[in-house]
DNA sequence: GGCGTAAGATCGGATGCCGATATCGGCTTC
DNA sequence: GAAGCCGATATCGGCATCCGATCTTACGCC
């Protein structure tokens, strides 16, 4: 369903940047690699807009002979990852049911 | 968070009118009970869209004097719902991990 | 320097969001 | 039986987002 698409965007992208060092071209094969299929047109707009509201930053790097830019979350991005988590956890008990989400 | 709102009114609308009759103003309240603030300039085309789109069936009815438009589930929104609780789990998975959901 | 290439950025039409506002149908009151 | 009320539903308009297609950039290679 691409009902979920949006969220789940987000949420890989602040999940990995969390962690690690992320960049577009990674992102969109990982996320291919769930299943997601975005388009550089919903990426980069949405990367532009995570950092815009201060859950990225970003720093252009030459990575292999390449540039990329390269991103990792910010503290208020792993604090809306933390929300983000909590939120899908709620509605996946409302609707998945007590039984099946701890 | 926002991002979820979309899922989780599509979600509960099929979840709910898969069981009962549903109206828009009943929707409004329960979503609102979980914390989803819709307005009905989403609420009313989001269910335009999935009677549309052959998900839900709706008629129109006199309860308490009052004109109702009640909705209930088709046999494809009772499939589409089923689809929607296999991503909502797969997302579930791979954001909170396997431990969380079964 | 020119080229190829991969990554990123942008453009534009379509769709969706949502607060505000309008409408609709049945009821009540006179 | 006309007027007006009220809750439910419908629509409107402006803005944000989506996304495929296309353009730009920056590097290595020759």
């Amino acid at each position: 369903m691409r009902e979920f698409q949006r969220a789940a965007v987000r949420l890989h992208i602040l999940h990995h940047a969390a962690e690690r060092e992320v960049h577009g071209a990674w992102m969109t094969e990982e996320l291919a690699s769930h299943g997601y299929q975005i388009s550089p047109g919903t990426l980069y707009p949405t990367l532009h807009r995570l950092e815009a509201d201060g859950l990225l930053v970003s720093e252009q790097r030459v990575v292999d002979g390449r540039m990329r830019r390269i991103y990792r979350a910010t503290a208020a991005g792993r604090k809306a990852l933390a929300e983000d988590r909590k939120a899908l956890r709620e509605l996946a008990r409302e609707v998945l049911g007590d039984d099946e989400v701890r």
